[in-house]
DNA sequence: TTGTAGGCGTTATCAT
DNA sequence: ATGATAACGCCTACAA
């Protein structure tokens, strides 16, 4: 247990060069067949592994990349980062790449962090998600000519080709749910989301539009139907029972996020349906249906783009999610509380 | 943007050797403070950085830790493992360490990815969540001679002293929830957990049933007041609906997580106070009182245990946790989505 | 106090 | 197809 093999250890061990050990792993292409084999044998017996340090001096790769973890402070939605880090760890793994954290408490905090992760060779490309209007982050990594893929779109839109991103397309996720629920016969489906200005707020509420227009509603009808608040229960509650007050006979609520969605099923007390959005394990446990993000998806093509592959510098992808379906059935209020785990359907 | 300036560099332009720009690094006290401020000037101007790598291959520490990450299983005390991620992301990096990611299937596969991780010399220490009792890691990184801390004791009891473990007293923490709620006048406060033989589970009950007795609540009466149940909104709904039936003047519910809490709550329709366990940000979405595990707290001990610094094998910490008491009051079910955040008082 | 020399484990280059 | 040599950037003796 005291030294770790090295590549010399595995030349002599299989009375070959330490160079020959190198191509095995390296380009296994180029060494004759008889010689990997006895060198990958010596390579198991030993239990080498490459010193990962040693490599990446000589190779100036880190294959390394950085994902900042926030605190959590959403109320519902907040596991949404965790469950995209486990997606991008998990599928990281398979690349041989390695994914480490760090933290910041505001924009400059993280710049000097970023700073001191580059300066050290310590990190190939950032991931960088929770991008708001303008950020801050994505000019000053242009600047640096730091690689980077961000998990939401340049809101800002000016520099839409100018860095790689991948990004939901939570319009589409959330006509997907209007439409759900219109199909189910009912005609008066409401919207409750966020004010206007945040990017992805203003898309959500315009997937619902466009399905409430498609359906032929319009006018002062759809504009009774839509309730604007801020991202939590106790607002979302607020806004919800204005909206049953203005439209008595609603027959169904779309939620821009998993949390607004708990609020209006608290309100509405399973008498309609209700959609969120993010699909979060509290979705799940109160049994409502929500637009699940297809985080795994988003991994997967942020690493492609992270890569050092020659992907085009403005390279975006759009996922498309899909509508997770709960049967929730009209009952008491949090009636997924009182009875067993609903089945669950997944849409597309 | 080309090369990154080399200790060489920093040397050239300083006219010292490198060694004095590694001194002035390492051992400043050991530079004569003209020579040393020379030298920083110069690091400053070329935005020097150590290169990560050359230096883990030279001194043979790595300076990092892994951490698993688990896909968000739990309804609603997901977010947990979040938490305690990132503070330990946010502690560690003012120490220079850095937390790295892994995700493995089943026990096996983590064996394989950890030895991955060992053989790469990537990795100076492990930190290890959610353990259970027997957990095959711990024996395995024994075996190894691999240094790791626990976040959660060794249930299993037998080798207590042979690693490093940190985990919540959540005995202590139960029952400080419990005597608050004796506190304001109330007797008959029930429980909410989970089956007997989970180790913190059972922590938890013990703490409840300690001050019960302390109270002077013994015997059947005692017995009437608990339930035990599967850790999800369903189970934890029907438990307390039993728990109601059998004792229909119960004044309090303390539960042994979150996810029962909000179950708990949900039933009891806010007539009676809810203590819950985790003090995620679901229960405070909900406005309801919950003990609070000190991750922050926790993440110190972990990093100082981690550390190479001479703790013995044995050393353990078991943190007190806090009880965080929101104002629900009685009221309409989900009263917390319905008026405004409830203010937050922290006890001790 | 400062400088010199050597090596950590790997891979790239150039011979053979 | 394989082997020798050098270099990646840093740190730690040891020498001056």
């Amino acid at each position: 247990m005291g030294q770790l093999p090295t590549v010399n250890d595995v030349a002599v061990a299989a009375g070959v060069s330490r160079q020959t050990v190198s191509n095995v792993l390296n380009s296994p292409g180029i060494v004759r067949p008889a010689t990997r084999e006895r060198v990958r044998a010596v390579i198991e017996t030993l239990g080498y592994r490459p010193h990962a340090s040693a490599r990446r001096l000589r190779t100036r790769r880190s294959a390394t990349l950085a994902v900042r973890i926030d605190p959590m402070v959403n109320g519902i939605s907040g596991s949404v980062l965790d469950s995209f880090l486990h997606a991008l760890t998990q599928q990281a793994e398979r690349l041989g790449l390695r994914v480490v954290l760090y933290t910041a408490t505001d924009p400059d905090d993280e710049t000097r962090v970023i700073r001191r992760l580059v300066g050290g060779s310590d990190v190939d490309a950032f991931v960088l998600t929770s991008t708001v209007r303008g950020d801050p982050r994505t000019a000053w990594l242009l600047e640096a000519g730091q690689p980077f893929v961000t998990f939401g779109r340049p809101w800002g839109s000016e520099h839409d080709d100018r860095y790689r991103w991948v990004d939901v397309d939570g319009r589409w996720g959330v006509r997907l749910a209007t439409e759900h629920l219109l199909g189910g016969g009912t005609a008066r489906v409401g919207f409750v989301g966020w004010p206007e200005g945040s990017g992805s707020g203003d898309e959500r509420r315009a997937g619902w539009r466009e399905a409430m227009v498609a359906a032929g509603t319009t006018g002062d009808d759809l504009e009774a139907l839509g309730v604007a608040c801020a991202d939590d229960l106790a607002a979302g509650a607020a806004a919800v029972r204005a909206l049953l007050r203005r439209v008595p006979d609603i027959d169904g609520v779309v939620a821009a996020s998993d949390t607004l969605a708990v609020a209006a099923h608290a309100v509405v007390a399973g008498r309609i349906p209700v959609v969120g959005f993010d699909n979060t394990s509290v979705a799940a446990s109160f049994g409502l249906s929500s637009v699940d993000q297809r985080l795994s998806t988003v991994a997967s093509h942020v690493l492609r783009l992270a890569g050092p592959a020659g992907t085009p510098a403005g390279t975006h992808v759009l996922v498309k999610p899909r509508l997770v379906v709960r049967a929730v059935g009209e009952g008491a209020v949090l009636r997924a509380a009182i009875s067993p785990r609903p089945a669950e359907t997944i849409r597309p």
